[in-house]
DNA sequence: CGGCCATTTGAAGGAAGTCAAGCGTAGTGG
DNA sequence: CCACTACGCTTGACTTCCTTCAAATGGCCG
């Protein structure tokens, strides 16, 4: 059941970003961990969720990426959001929740049950402020898309991936493995593919960002974040 | 403290809403009406909440429109989402929660601290439906930026706008009240007022809309919603 | 009346989309 | 080992949508 690409060392991201939120206590990370082993596979392209359905159990995400996505009846689609390990999917704290959205894999995925927070004071809050977090990265998408041109909206969430890898610890100081298309790319960012193309290249010529062979390189993260202006997300006084 | 034009008869529709959101008991009414008591009055371009403050009490809406609104640092603003009677202002059930952003207001608004819901099973479920359904129309926004053209956004969100107020009781079956301008709209939908202007004009061409004197008139819901392919925001298994 | 604000209109430019074709590479199967 | 395919990336020419800038119009209120 197990592989071993994915065994062990990789569960590290789902519980590192955990305990970044709100410390956990040595029960705490057991209780996560213990969850960590029922793990389950999600290959590429299958739903976790689906839209409409009834949440069966909210999940943590342990490796590889996921989207909240909308389909339109023309067959247009919308990105939402991005899920990465340590992301929670389908927590809405509603006793009979309907899924808002369809959660699809977007490369192959490793996943488990969310590990019961009841009496678990500093999981509990690690969850509250996941959520918050969650709600502050879909304001943020909207002022994306509504208020910033092409190039902007490419840096800006590239910004945001480096900065939520890194709070998994799965981001290098320059940059992170990315493994989606210039097409899904393109259908989180309200653009066309082609479009997305062309300003890459723009991009990269003006030294802000690079991307290659499933990479993403930013020179000067500090230093494009002022330059478009972008605010980080934060939700708690703390940190 | 009470002025004659939101007296009294003005309280229903928060109550209206709420209670068609998950059945109240007697008692649960009762709460909802105390704590309508206790309105307190925000003049237009107030804030309710300031993005980054701590939250010091979650507020319910009962007159007026409000909106939830991110500044960017060169001046250009984006409204996320608008705020009716009957909505909940800055409930995220975290225990020390930061704003994640700016409330202000449209017009005049009346509010009142939200009733609490502890022991209220109804009013609790009415307040987890309530979040869903605002997570619900957050991401339609998201959709209508990221995929719809000018005129289909307009249309979308006067759809969205006029459902909603029904369920509060504050539409007509082929229109409603609109106090926002045009400028306002254009911050909510990413479009300059100078195109939502003549966009609205196009919409009253095609007979799809009428915008007139602080009014909205859809002469066909049902025949624009399917026209431009929205479908509608559920959240629970039932109604 | 005059000032203010929202709406409306026109002309011109720019950003992003569309359509179509070419390229590169990884996988597959003969 | 080499066609053959599939898929993602790249490029070019052209169109459409939306913005920008500027000015005019119209209503409302002191």
């Amino acid at each position: 059941m197990i592989r071993e690409d994915v065994a062990h060392d990789d569960y590290a991201p789902a519980l590192v970003r955990l305990a970044r939120l709100a410390p956990l206590a040595s029960e705490e990370r057991a209780a996560v961990t213990a969850a960590l082993g029922e793990q389950r596979r999600v290959a590429q392209r299958r739903e976790l969720i689906s839209e409409g359905r009834e949440i069966a159990e909210p999940l943590l995400l342990i490796a590889g990426w996921a989207a909240r996505v909308r389909l339109l009846s023309d067959g247009r689609r919308q990105f939402l959001s991005f899920l990465l390990p340590g992301d929670l999917v389908g927590m809405s704290g509603q006793s009979r929740p309907l899924a808002v959205s369809t959660v699809v894999a977007l490369t192959d995925v490793v996943c488990c049950p969310a590990p019961p927070a009841d009496g678990l004071p500093g999981l509990t809050e690690a969850y509250a402020v996941s959520r918050a977090l969650e709600e502050g990265h879909l304001l943020h998408q909207i002022v994306r898309l509504g208020r910033l041109n092409a190039q902007d909206r490419i840096a800006d969430l590239m910004l945001e991936l480096h900065g939520r890898l890194t709070l998994a610890g799965l981001a290098d100081r320059n940059g992170f493995a990315f493994p989606l298309t210039q097409e899904v790319l393109a259908d989180a960012l309200g653009l066309t593919s082609v479009h997305v193309n062309r300003m890459l290249q723009a991009l990269r010529r003006s030294g802000d960002l690079e991307s290659r062979n499933g990479y993403i390189v930013i020179p000067d993260p500090q230093g494009l974040t002022t330059k478009i202006g972008r605010r980080p997300v934060r939700v708690t006084a703390d940190q």
